[in-house]
DNA sequence: GTGAGTGTGTATTATGTAGTACACAGTACT
DNA sequence: AGTACTGTGTACTACATAATACACACTCAC
């Protein structure tokens, strides 16, 4: 098994599989993420190897071996939903590692997108708990 | 001055260029705003011309012709954010015409990105005034 | 020790994105 | 009547995205 330099994923901007393709040398993170998680699947369940997933998500194993290891990009949004599915990974936090938004909420965005803008940029700084806090008011709330 | 069929833009899933390259008929609401709004500038500047415009914002005469007609899919992120500078309409209404989505804002959900998916599905079908109500307490509440 | 299953390397591809370059015909001054 | 400017048609391009196809070597399970 031979080595090559070390590649990268963690799409962000235009030039995120160019950067995977060339070497930079970046943040693998959600190859790693796939790797570790598959990995534990499989210690109790010995469908999870590479092979069967890759199968059962409709995908090359070399593709997802190299998706795995940040050789290439992240794969497109909806087989990283299939992803998400296949390993039970939060599909929001897994579309983040690999620099992408989902496209439902892209789509609340773009019908209102001057409320929207302005709201969310208000909330880019506040803490977390406050947030949810909203979140929460709003579930159960009167709005 | 000849007439093929027409074209399209508002961009949309993956094929929204290919929509327009094609002859696939559909909204060419972004051209229509771009035009309309030049040409009304135009009217009391005729500094506004389409050439003019195209070279203030750096791209060729042609380009935003076939852009303003809706022959070719809407241009890049940051192309309509010097539109939307140049000819002062709201980027975020803008890049929502074109089927996108401000990248600044599309880093605010991937930083968090369970936290505001969540809250952003909830806030979907709420009606703007209550959409309103939140962004405005948030500016000058306790959060 | 062999056959099924495993992960990986190399080469290649189809489609999408975002434009440029340049010629051309009509129009507006002056 | 010329020239400067206008919008548009045609042809072409570079790079990004998202993969496939297939061969290869290793490792078990029996």
């Amino acid at each position: 098994m031979k080595q090559k330099r070390d590649r990268s994923n963690r799409a962000d901007g235009p030039s995120a599989a160019a950067r995977a393709r060339s070497g930079t040398a970046q943040d693998p993170e959600f190859g790693t993420v796939l790797r570790t998680r598959r990995e534990g699947l499989r210690e109790s369940d010995r469908r999870f190897s590479l092979r069967q997933v890759a199968e059962r998500i409709g995908v090359e194993p070399s593709y997802l071996s190299k998706v795995e290891r940040g050789e290439v990009a992240p794969p497109s949004e909806e087989t990283i939903l299939r992803l998400s599915d296949e390993l039970e990974l939060d599909p929001d936090a897994l579309l983040a590692l690999a620099g992408k938004v989902s496209s439902d909420l892209k789509d609340v965005i773009r019908r209102r997108p001057e409320l929207f803008g302005q709201l969310i940029r208000e909330l880019r700084d506040l803490p977390d708990h406050a947030v949810l806090r909203i979140a929460r008011e709003v579930r159960d709330g009167e709005w």
